[in-house]
Parts: C-alpha cells; sequence; structure tokens
DNA sequence: AGGCCGGTGGACCATTGAGTCCAAATTTGT
DNA sequence: ACAAATTTGGACTCAATGGTCCACCGGCCT
C-alpha cells in the first residue's frame, strides 16, 4: 500500500506513460486520442481516469515529464563531461545525429503545444530542462576556457538557443545545415587553438 | 471578372484572411474555430467554404502566407540594408522588440504546426520565408565583413538559426535572456572592431 | 429589363473524442 | 477465509466542430 497504489497500479500507470511517448512520437501528440492510448495499452477508460485523474492532460504532462528525461539522456555520457574539445565534438555530433534521426517528430514539441494553453507544469518541465541542459553548458564552457562567468553564461545560452532554433529549421524545413551551421558557429569559439570553422 | 471573383468577393475573402489572422494570435490557431471565424467576420458558414473550398486548412494556410509576409516586414527597414553595423544594431533591437512583444504568441507557429501533418504548404511557406530571411542577413554579412561566401553563408543561417532558438526559448520559458544571449553572440563578429561583447 | 453568376444565410448532418458511471474481477491485509 | 480496497471493463453521454446543402439575394452585363 504506497499512497493508494500497488505495484500492479503503478506498473499499469508506467505501461500507460511509456506507450503513449510512443504514440506521440509517431503521430504527434495532438493526433493522439485516449482510444489510441486504450488500443495501444490493452487498457479501459477507466484505467486512463484512475491513474491520471485529469484525464488527458494529465497523461500528455506524464509524457512530457518522461521526454524531458530523455533529452538529456541521448546526449550522455558527453553532455556530463565537456572538459575537452574532443568531449565536445562527440557531443556536438550525437546532438546532431539525434536531431536527424528525429527529424520532422519533435516529441517534447508536439507535447507542450498541445498542453500549452493551460499548463503552467509544462512550462515548468521545459524550464527545469533548459535550465539543467544550460547548467552542462556552461560548466563545460568555463571548463574549457577561461571566460568569465558572465561571459560563459552567455556563451552557453547562445549554443542552447542555437541548437533550438537548428532544430526548428531542420523540422520545418528539412534542411540540416541550420543546425550544423549553428552548432558549428556556437562552439567554435571554444575551440583551443580558435580559429577556422572547423 | 478576374477569376470569378469580384471586387466585393475579394473583399470578403481578404476580411476573412485578416480576422483569422487576428484570432491565431490570440488564441492560436489550434483554438480557432470556423464558427469563431463566421462570428468575427459576420460571414456564415458557406462563404467560408465558398472563398476556401477546402475549408479549414485552405483559410490557415493562407493566413500563414501572410503572417509569414509579416514577420519580414517588421523588420524593414534595416533588414533591407544591412550595410552598416549600425544598421545590424538597430535591426538586431527590432526584432528583439517584436519577440518580446509578441511574448508566448507564435502565430506562424501555431498555424504551421496546426496544418503540419498534411500540408506541403506549410513546408512551402517557411521554406520561402527562411531563404528570403537568409538571403537578406547573407547580404549583409557579405557587405559588411569581407568574408568570403561560405563563411557568410554560414555567418547568416547561424544567425537565423539563432533568432529561432531564441524565440523558442523565449516562448517556452518567457525569458528573453536567451534570444538577447543568441543575437549578440551571433552577430557580435561582424562588428568592424570586433571585441568585447557589446 | 431580364437573366446569369457570384455572394450570402443558416439549418442540418456526421463524426470524433473526452469524460462519466457502475458493476465485476482481482488483489491485499488480517 | 473474509472484507476492504484496488484494478478493470466497457457502455453511455455530451459537446464541439468540420463540412454539406439548398434556397434566396443582389449586382453586373447585354
Amino acid at each position: 500500500m504506497n499512497k493508494g497504489l500497488t505495484a500492479k497500479g503503478r506498473a499499469t500507470r508506467q505501461r500507460i506513460v511509456v506507450a503513449t511517448a510512443l504514440l506521440t512520437r509517431e503521430k504527434g501528440a495532438a493526433e493522439t486520442t485516449l482510444d489510441d492510448v486504450r488500443a495501444a495499452t490493452a487498457t479501459s477508460k477507466s484505467q486512463l481516469f484512475h491513474y491520471f485523474p485529469e484525464g488527458r492532460s494529465d497523461i500528455l504532462t506524464a509524457v512530457a515529464e518522461y521526454e524531458a528525461g530523455q533529452v538529456l539522456d541521448v546526449q550522455q555520457p558527453f553532455l556530463g563531461d565537456l572538459s575537452t574539445w574532443e568531449s565536445w565534438q562527440k557531443w556536438r555530433q550525437a546532438v546532431l545525429d539525434h536531431y536527424i534521426e528525429l527529424g520532422q517528430r519533435c516529441p517534447l514539441g508536439s507535447l507542450t503545444t498541445e498542453l500549452g494553453k493551460s499548463s503552467a507544469e509544462a512550462r515548468a518541465i521545459l524550464t527545469t530542462l533548459f535550465t539543467e541542459w544550460e547548467e552542462a553548458l556552461f560548466l563545460g564552457v568555463r571548463t574549457l576556457t577561461s571566460a568569465e562567468p558572465e561571459a560563459a553564461r552567455i556563451r552557453a545560452r547562445s549554443i542552447l538557443a542555437a541548437i533550438q532554433g537548428g532544430v526548428v529549421m531542420l523540422q520545418a524545413t528539412g534542411v540540416t545545415d541550420y543546425l550544423t551551421a549553428a552548432l558549428m558557429t556556437s562552439t567554435d569559439p571554444l575551440r583551443p587553438t580558435a580559429e577556422g570553422t572547423d
């Protein structure tokens, strides 16, 4: 008895979150209906509302949390230790590869858009994600360069924004050049013997 | 007789587009229903389908085109003549001001997301917009610096991506720092006596 | 003047999808 | 084993919304 949820209950809840995450990746959050979820998880409506009293938005929020975790995960182990230029390069490549593979889809994007309107939750999830992400980059910048904290902060934010922008444009146009350019340009100044454009 | 549309007809059509643009700015495209449009324009369902045979998506596409035009407009006259550093600064400020004023809303974003799934049109609109935008920036970079075309291209793309990313983060978190940082960092190298961070 | 074609009104239809409800099945604690 | 609580099934309600249809109006051209 743990907060009124047995082990079985928790398992079902988790199953719903994971399956819904898959669905939203495939069709986007807006196109994912409760019936889809029901079908994909072999559950019934009552279960959905049993585990997520607020209904759909509740489920989507849980999925968004889950996906936010994934975002940082796919950048590991590089993001966790950006202490060398090589590490930065590998990280950069990992990011690039990941988003190219993702292609048009943007799980978190579609989820938060769908929640968007009424959700302080969605906002909080993104803020947390970005903050952690920024912190990792900030640490890397500080370790690799001898920049002032202030400058390093700005650098870290620029890099983060560059990624987001590149991804937006990749998804909007299908072209990867923007992400590549943004990633290169924003990280190039970190290069030990900084000069060319890689 | 112009393609089967009289002056009155064209006026009504335009009225629908403009009014719908306003609606989508206020509530987002997803939350804008045909009945909303009907109410806002004092028209009837039949008119909506008369002028936009494909219905809702047709209207939204027209609005997206309209909004895409606006994006470049608000950057004028600076974007049109980025031949001096002063001009770049003013442009930068104009962009910043514009998006801060827009706040959480992102007309084109919500429109294309809503169309998204089935629309080569949406994609085309964005591609065109980004291409023009990039070209203006590219020209500016070339004029202001003596960079090789290749490098200038990358620079222009980076700046464009930086803006998109900064805007994404502004809208996701409500914080303007990312846009500011991204804009500064990506344009700083253009500065004649380049050095500090402004 | 008169007819044609575009413009307009609005009732009506069909579908979809979120959320409710209650009863049956199963599990857990004692 | 028994009772309480949890989990599950699934039919049902209800509102929203995109889209269809047809009749009427009204301006423009000859």
